[in-house]
DNA sequence: CCGCTGCAGTGGTTGGACCACTTGACCGCT
DNA sequence: AGCGGTCAAGTGGTCCAACCACTGCAGCGG
């Protein structure tokens, strides 16, 4: 039985692996020198050829940099930031960022929208009038009618992106609103929105278009903000530099519309 | 002369694009075993320590898979458990989206950019000037270039959507095309066309730097096709069978602007 | 015929060696 | 004192020669 159990993975993704951990950490401040690779091995116990792979996976993860001859320093700013281990966005820069991107891809589509696509954006207006109740299937018509949108403009990017900004609506605050979202007056706000910005892109009208979303959205910012505001007691600084604070209201000033 | 001419990239590094472009010309067909790391070392003239440190850098971007005790095999099309379960847009969905996202987004960055914003940009000026020849590390540059455009909006919505379509660069077309898109020409043009972004946001100027961005992207864009192009007086002829189907070119009107 | 064993080949890991480069202290000259 | 060149220490880059652990298969023995 001296079988190696589970040890899959190789020892140079391990130690990148920890050597990422320390720096997500802290324990090595961006922009300075990391122990020598010689230093790393012995502090590590392993060879120093195994700290050079995992170095350079680290490097090519963009981690990391290397300088010939100087040292091994942290990059300032890793691309391949993570983002797992985060709530994502709050909601008011989710809300912001949508603006201006579903804003700008509604005047793309009025110029390309189909018969069929005006068929199945108002078949989810539909779905959402008749999913009366039911939370869950309202949201799901909300989700499609946007994403359709983006459909509309024959760009997978397009619609990708707006199906992963929808998909991050997650987070503390957004559950904690949600609850609070489902009044029948915002719904029927909620399928007007969406019935004007269907008419604007029948009418191949990108400027409208474009503008309805933007109502639409800044509508839903506000209903948000004002649920928000009374119970301000709720600590709502749960994450994120700029959840609640006047930094927010400059990305809103981001989709800003001039 | 005890000087080190240009020859500043990394052994691994020049192995790693030297195996690379013998799979991607079919040399080693896709599931095939490559030669033993031994016998690659031997026929390429190096240690086998760096075609280690090469292969694990193909094993990062996947294009080849370790079994151990077995042999290092060429990896097959699906990336494994990716999500996508497809390539993802192509490249010119991708470009179309990017010029429309990343537009309004370097509208909304020039009203809100800081100095220390503008110096973290010029500073990936230096980068991409000093990456001369290394390709990897220009690219990181380049795009932490259009992540920071982002990020100066202090919306992280929006550097995660920029940081998202640059993840998505993949697919065959991308790979296919990447080895002849850093010729001198276009690092300087990509030069140049970065540092008027970032004139554009130093002045503070939204419509300068909505078209600006768009201006590079549709350079890119127009580059990327003529290298597909057949003709067009360069060389070009990439060999391989009849793998050319320009589909993906379907999204171009998307962001025709104007 | 089947199953086990051993072997050959493969990647995984190690320690040590030497090289080229960067940096900064040092020393001598002006 | 200021300047310039030299040099040594430290760092990453590369190479080498082993040895280990695992896989697959041929060959042996049942």
């Amino acid at each position: 039985m001296p079988l190696t159990m589970v040890e899959p993975l190789r020892l140079y993704r391990r130690i990148a692996d920890q050597i990422a951990e320390l720096i997500d950490r802290g324990e090595f401040r961006a922009g300075s020198r990391l122990p020598a690779e010689r230093e790393l091995a012995r502090e590590l116990g392993v060879s120093r050829t195994s700290v050079r792979e995992a170095i350079i996976s680290l490097e090519i993860a963009g981690k990391v940099e290397v300088r010939v001859g100087n040292g091994i320093f942290v990059r300032t700013r890793p691309a391949g930031a993570r983002r797992d281990a985060d709530d994502g966005p709050g909601p008011f820069e989710l809300l912001a960022a949508r603006r201006m991107i579903e804003g700008e891809i509604a005047a793309a589509a009025a110029k390309l929208v189909k018969r069929s696509d005006l068929a199945a954006l108002r078949a989810t207006l539909d779905a959402m009038r008749d999913a009366d109740g039911d939370a869950a299937r309202r949201d799901l018509a909300d989700r499609e009618f946007h994403v359709r949108i983006a459909e509309a403009t024959r760009n997978g990017a397009l619609a990708h992106v707006v199906d992963a900004l929808w998909e991050q609506r997650r987070g503390e605050l957004w559950t904690r609103i949600e609850g609070h979202f489902h009044t029948p007056e915002l719904r029927l706000r909620t399928l007007e929105d969406h019935a004007a910005i269907v008419d604007a892109l029948a009418a191949g009208d990108p400027v409208a278009a474009r503008a309805a979303m933007r109502r639409h959205l800044a509508r839903v910012a506000r209903e948000f903000q004002r649920r928000l505001e009374p119970g301000a007691g709720a600590h709502g600084a749960a994450r994120g530099p700029a959840d609640a604070d006047p930094a927010d209201r400059k990305s809103g000033a981001v989709a800003g519309d001039e």
